[in-house]
DNA sequence: TTTATACTACACAGATCTGTTTCCTTTATC
DNA sequence: GATAAAGGAAACAGATCTGTGTAGTATAAA
């Protein structure tokens, strides 16, 4: 194990961890075990377990948005096609192995304190989501880019969340159908 | 205090913080001194706390149902009518002050374990809901009621979820006003 | 080779969690 | 009023959790 990439080892340890157990229910002791290190090393590179959330949080924000948009770029090239091919990348995300829902969605679950920062970031990871989906908007000619950008946001959170609860393997489907109307009655042209 | 009402009321306690504080950050203790009981009360009405929480998702589950169906029958005719108003229903309750998402979503993402009997009630809890929008559905005379049906449920977690993440207030609108172009859209007369 | 840094392994502290038990009191019923 | 069931208060057991401390080891740079 290269000694650079510890700290970036026990976080990728750590979001599959919460995502899969979740938060509370998934201890320091887990994490160090599954990432084979010792508890020391971990607090040496994290103060606490929030800080590890925190950071675990972060990454997976950055990594998911560019796995995110890499993946959209490769199957769709016109802006529309695109926010329609939003709904393909989350049929191949829902059918993957370790498919555990949102972890933006389960953290907050998790933390609802209005002055949880894990609340914060995943508002922002939301956010951030939601400008991409907007510039495509923009960009396909929508009438009104911002209400657009809301619905498509609103039918991406259905779908993951109807993926996740109802184990409804159409639920990437259903959705993009839904988009497909409801873009081609917010675009003019 | 009634001796009857004991179980009912340390059932009712304990979905109001499982909802506001999750379920493995709610303790027993927290939940006997909320209630105001003493551990051995609890532990004689219930064998063990996931049984608890077993209790309370089965209360909240026709609870919460019975009240979705009672308010949207107070403010909707037509079953076309009560599909919209779903979203109505849910603007009350996102803008409610002990709105914390969905007890039923924050559950799964808690407890993902395949064989969970938590999964297991979101699961009927969703598919419940499903039917009835389903039975509107039919009564509507949409071409493809199961569709429909999957389509509004959809919109349904999506506004709950970006109204709980996102804080978005628009979300219950936004969601209502892509129902009434879907519904529009399925429904041939 | 020396020295500093980061690591492992493991014991440990202190808090908290679930669940049990004890002792005593209240309450309902006959 | 006697009796039985249920509850309250609190100690307790045992597990688990976060976080710290110690002692010894590997590694990398000087």
């Amino acid at each position: 194990m290269p000694i650079t990439g510890r700290r970036e080892h026990i976080i990728k340890v750590a979001i599959d961890l919460f995502c899969e157990h979740g938060f509370h229910a998934t201890g320091v002791d887990l994490i160090m075990r599954e990432a084979k290190v010792s508890k020391k090393t971990m607090y040496n590179h994290f103060r606490s377990k929030d800080e590890l959330i925190l950071a675990a949080l972060r990454q997976y924000d950055s990594l998911f948005r560019n796995n995110f948009v890499k993946q959209l770029e490769e199957i769709a090239d016109t802006p529309k096609d695109k926010l329609l091919a939003i709904f393909d990348v989350c049929d191949n995300w829902f059918n993957s192995q370790n498919f555990f829902g949102c972890m933006f969605i389960n953290v907050v679950g998790e933390y609802s304190s209005p002055d949880s920062p894990f609340r914060d970031i995943s508002k922002q990871f939301k956010s951030l989501m939601k400008s991409y989906i907007l510039n495509l908007s923009e960009e396909a000619g929508a009438d009104d880019p911002q209400k657009l950008a809301s619905e498509i946001g609103i039918l991406l959170e259905g779908a993951i969340v109807t993926a996740q609860v109802s184990q409804d393997p159409n639920a990437a489907r259903n959705a993009k159908e839904m988009a497909r109307v409801i873009i081609h009655n917010r675009i003019a042209n």
